[in-house]
DNA sequence: CGGATTTGACCAGCGC
DNA sequence: GCGCTGGTCAAATCCG
């Protein structure tokens, strides 16, 4: 597990479990940036989200303490490279005009860590405090449910996020973030209190 | 009318 | 080399 340095523990009385989550990755991720090339190429790890394996991609990070124990988060960087048409290992957010791929020829890939969570929620759309503009939608293998690709509507910010309900169990959402916001939360942490309550009754059925 | 969403096409990587 | 899959693009459509 050497490519973990972050452990997320949040108590009940965070403000926000989500909140607390964008405002960690936000602040942790460029930490990672230098760890991607300790792993493969591959992208499997959207087959499972499965955190009691450790040979999946993503793996467990922490957990909520708040008394919901389906809420988890889990780090990566198994990064497809079709997915670096941006980089922002410089911090800087800014696009990198080589090519889709962002990589020279000849170049090693970059590959950009992802942290992801699953909350058991009946809404797919947990409210980060971000705004996020959805700009692609994918069926997947051995999943009912589509993966819907979303990225931060803030100029300049490239973060993206990926949402997908759990085929195996419906009530769980798993929302991957990947990258870094370059500009601060957008929206008052006060709706997080809403969403966690929505995600309590929800939880309690 | 402008911004957000939908959706089919396209592309790249991977495994066989 | 080819097929499958994930990820992105962009035109069309929707909606406030």
């Amino acid at each position: 597990m050497d490519n973990l340095d972050a452990i997320f523990h949040y108590s009940s009385s965070a403000t926000s479990p989500t909140a607390a989550i964008s405002s960690h990755l936000s602040l942790n991720m460029s930490n990672h940036y230098s760890l991607a090339d300790h792993h493969s190429n591959k992208s499997r790890y959207m087959s499972s989200y499965d955190q009691s394996d450790d040979d999946h991609d993503l793996r467990l990070i922490g957990e909520n303490r708040n008394g919901f124990s389906d809420n988890n988060i889990f780090v990566g960087d198994r990064v497809s490279p079709t997915t670096n048409s941006f980089s922002t290992c410089d911090g800087s957010g800014e696009l990198n005009t080589e090519n889709k791929l962002n990589v020279k020829k000849g170049e090693k890939k970059i590959r950009k860590p992802k942290y992801a969570f699953q909350t058991r929620s009946q809404v797919d759309i947990l409210d980060d405090g971000y705004r996020w503009r959805k700009y692609g939608q994918k069926a997947v293998k051995n999943n009912k449910f589509p993966r819907s690709y979303y990225r931060c509507t803030q100029q300049g910010c490239n973060v993206k996020k990926q949402v997908q309900r759990l085929s195996k169990d419906e009530g769980v959402v798993v929302t991957t973030y990947e990258g870094m916001h370059t500009h601060p939360i957008e929206k008052s942490t006060d709706n997080f209190e809403h969403i966690l309550t929505q995600m309590q009754i929800y939880s309690s059925c």
